[in-house]
RNA sequence: GGUCUCGUGGCCGAGUGGCUAGGCGGUGGUCUGCAAAACCAUUUACAGCGGUUCGAAUCCGCUCGAGACCUCCA
């Protein structure tokens, strides 16, 4: 039951039972973040879901070795900048070194991802670091016959690959509609055809992020650095490849492109892609300027936003939908995911209290299987949640005493709500609020509470309310405006 | 324009040939000093049109609508 695992793979367009290549190991690379600006709710789309594969497998017994890269070279900052580099632009206006770019949103990056309890990964490694395993992946292609060099850059030579190989396999695209579809831009291109792509690019004298090489001083193209760490680290042949499907062409066909031609094999077993997540139907994107960051979702300082929402409330509401659905943002959904959530967590303190009988009225087992079957049918959480929330209404009925369970059941049931809220969905409880905004709100309730009575002249009450609060070193002042308070250290 | 995906009830979101998804909200009830919580019942569905089939939200076709990818770069 447990091990009947199904994945929908994308090269194949189907769901396919998952068996690794050297079980009990598994190899799972998935695309990370690129560290120059705040992470926003799109980014905790993939790695929530991947979170939740990780957290999976590891349930299942696999000895999972989960890669997420940093990217930390060579990206542009939008369409309208001419070649620059996202990093060293942001490391120019900010005068620093690009590495203190890097580490400052790597830091808030992690910062994030721990308050939305994603683990985390085996190996975090960054470009950066892999520069001399990219040159040496580049040099293989080339020996290979598929790259070719102009004024310092290397290209790959997309139209020989496709003579042998299938580019686009992936994607489901063909090299004719490429040709097609790509329009010419002016002279500048040093590329033979419109949709080869960088393997090396030369540095222009202004680039401040540039690494030698044998053609030139450059940084390396965008693909080489998920090839070259995935090989180092997984093999030429690993397990699972996962990232958005934002990144599906061109990015993931090039890495398969690069792979079969320096190694010789096609790199990845099984593709896995989340989907977008929309904003008034619209992808949430930095480029878009629709992007909210995560820290504005926690501290509810958006205008789009109504309230704050949680860590944990944001988590729920992306593992409520399938990740190979598109999920559409709004207040209303967040709210009653909040809602569904906090439901959840009260159902362990019923769990906790319930009594068992000699008998079981209802089929515990059964939904304990259902469970699995969900996950197992290409990590469906949704259903997953809707079969706690059955859970959750047997558990409110057991403590009604409508339902009964034996003490075995009683059991399996703990340890379900155990293993599937707590170890496999990654939820944990929050504190319910911020420790000092809960006493200060406190504090004033029983303020207002006293200046009822001293309006009706009850000040027996009063007074006793300000002695006791004197007691807890809460210092009572009553002034014209009414009552202020302070702690009295 | 090309390729692909999607269109489910007030909102979110599963399901993919016949059997209640689920959450949030609404309504009625049980409980309760009142309320809350909980439980029970209940409400509104499968974009439109046509076809296949004993039977379609589910398969096929068309129409309408929405989205993603398709230059440089990561």
């Amino acid at each position: 039951m447990n091990t009947e695992l199904h994945i929908y793979n994308t090269l194949s367009r189907k769901k396919e039972l998952f068996e690794p290549l050297n079980p009990p190991f598994v190899g799972m690379y998935v695309c990370g973040p690129t560290a120059y600006g705040d992470a926003h709710l799109g980014h905790a789309r993939p790695a929530i879901t991947f979170d939740l594969i990780f957290r999976y497998l590891q349930h299942l017994g696999y000895k999972v070795r989960y890669i997420r890269n940093i990217t930390d070279v060579g990206h542009l900052v939008n369409d309208a900048d001419e070649g620059e580099d996202k990093i060293a632009k942001k490391a120019k206006s900010e005068q620093l070194e690009p590495m203190e770019v890097v580490q400052y949103y790597s830091d808030r990056y992690h910062k994030n991802m721990e308050q939305l309890n994603v683990k985390k990964p085996s190996i975090e490694p960054r470009a950066s670091g892999h520069i001399i395993e990219q040159i040496e992946m580049i040099k293989k292609i080339l020996d290979n016959g598929f790259g070719y060099e102009v004024n310092g850059s290397l290209y790959f030579d997309v139209e020989k690959y496709n003579k042998k190989h299938h580019y686009g396999k992936l994607s489901g695209r063909k090299i004719e509609d490429l040709v097609t579809n790509t329009r010419e831009l002016e002279g500048q291109d040093e590329k033979r055809n419109s949709y080869d792509f960088a393997l090396w690019k030369k540095a222009q004298p202004e680039h401040i992020m540039r690494w030698p090489s044998p053609w030139s001083d450059g940084f390396p193209g965008w693909h080489m650095e998920c090839s070259a760490m995935g090989t180092k680290y997984l093999g030429e042949h690993f397990d699972i490849h996962g990232g958005g499907m934002d990144l599906l062409f061109p990015h993931h066909e090039s890495e398969i492109a690069q792979s079969v031609a320096a190694n010789g094999i096609e790199p990845v077993k099984y593709w896995l892609h989340n989907n977008m997540i929309t904003l008034n139907g619209q992808k949430m994107g930095k480029s878009l300027g629709n992007a909210v960051s995560l820290e504005k979702f926690f501290t509810g300082e958006n205008d789009l936003l109504e309230q704050a929402y949680s860590p944990m409330t944001i988590r729920f509401f992306i593992l409520q939908a399938h990740y190979r659905s598109t999920l559409d943002f709004s207040n209303e959904a967040l709210q009653s995911a909040e809602k569904g959530l906090k439901k959840l967590f009260k159902t362990f303190e019923t769990l906790n209290k319930l009594i068992p009988s000699d008998h079981s009225t209802v089929n515990i087992k059964k939904l304990n299987e259902k469970c699995y079957k969900a996950l197992n049918d290409d990590f469906n959480s949704p259903v997953l949640i809707a079969h706690l929330f059955d859970a959750v209404r047997i558990i409110n009925s057991i403590n009604d005493k409508k339902e009964s369970v034996t003490a075995e059941d009683l059991e399996l049931l703990k340890n379900m709500f155990k293993i599937f809220i707590l170890d496999i969905l990654g939820l944990e409880e929050e504190s319910s609020k911020d420790q000092n905004d809960l006493s200060e709100s406190l504090i004033n309730t029983i303020l207002r509470i006293r200046q009822n009575a001293k309006e009706n002249k009850d000040y027996a009450t009063s007074d006793k309310i300000r002695e006791e609060l004197t007691k807890l070193n809460i210092q009572i002042k009553d002034t014209k405006e009414g009552a202020i308070w302070s702690y009295d250290n």
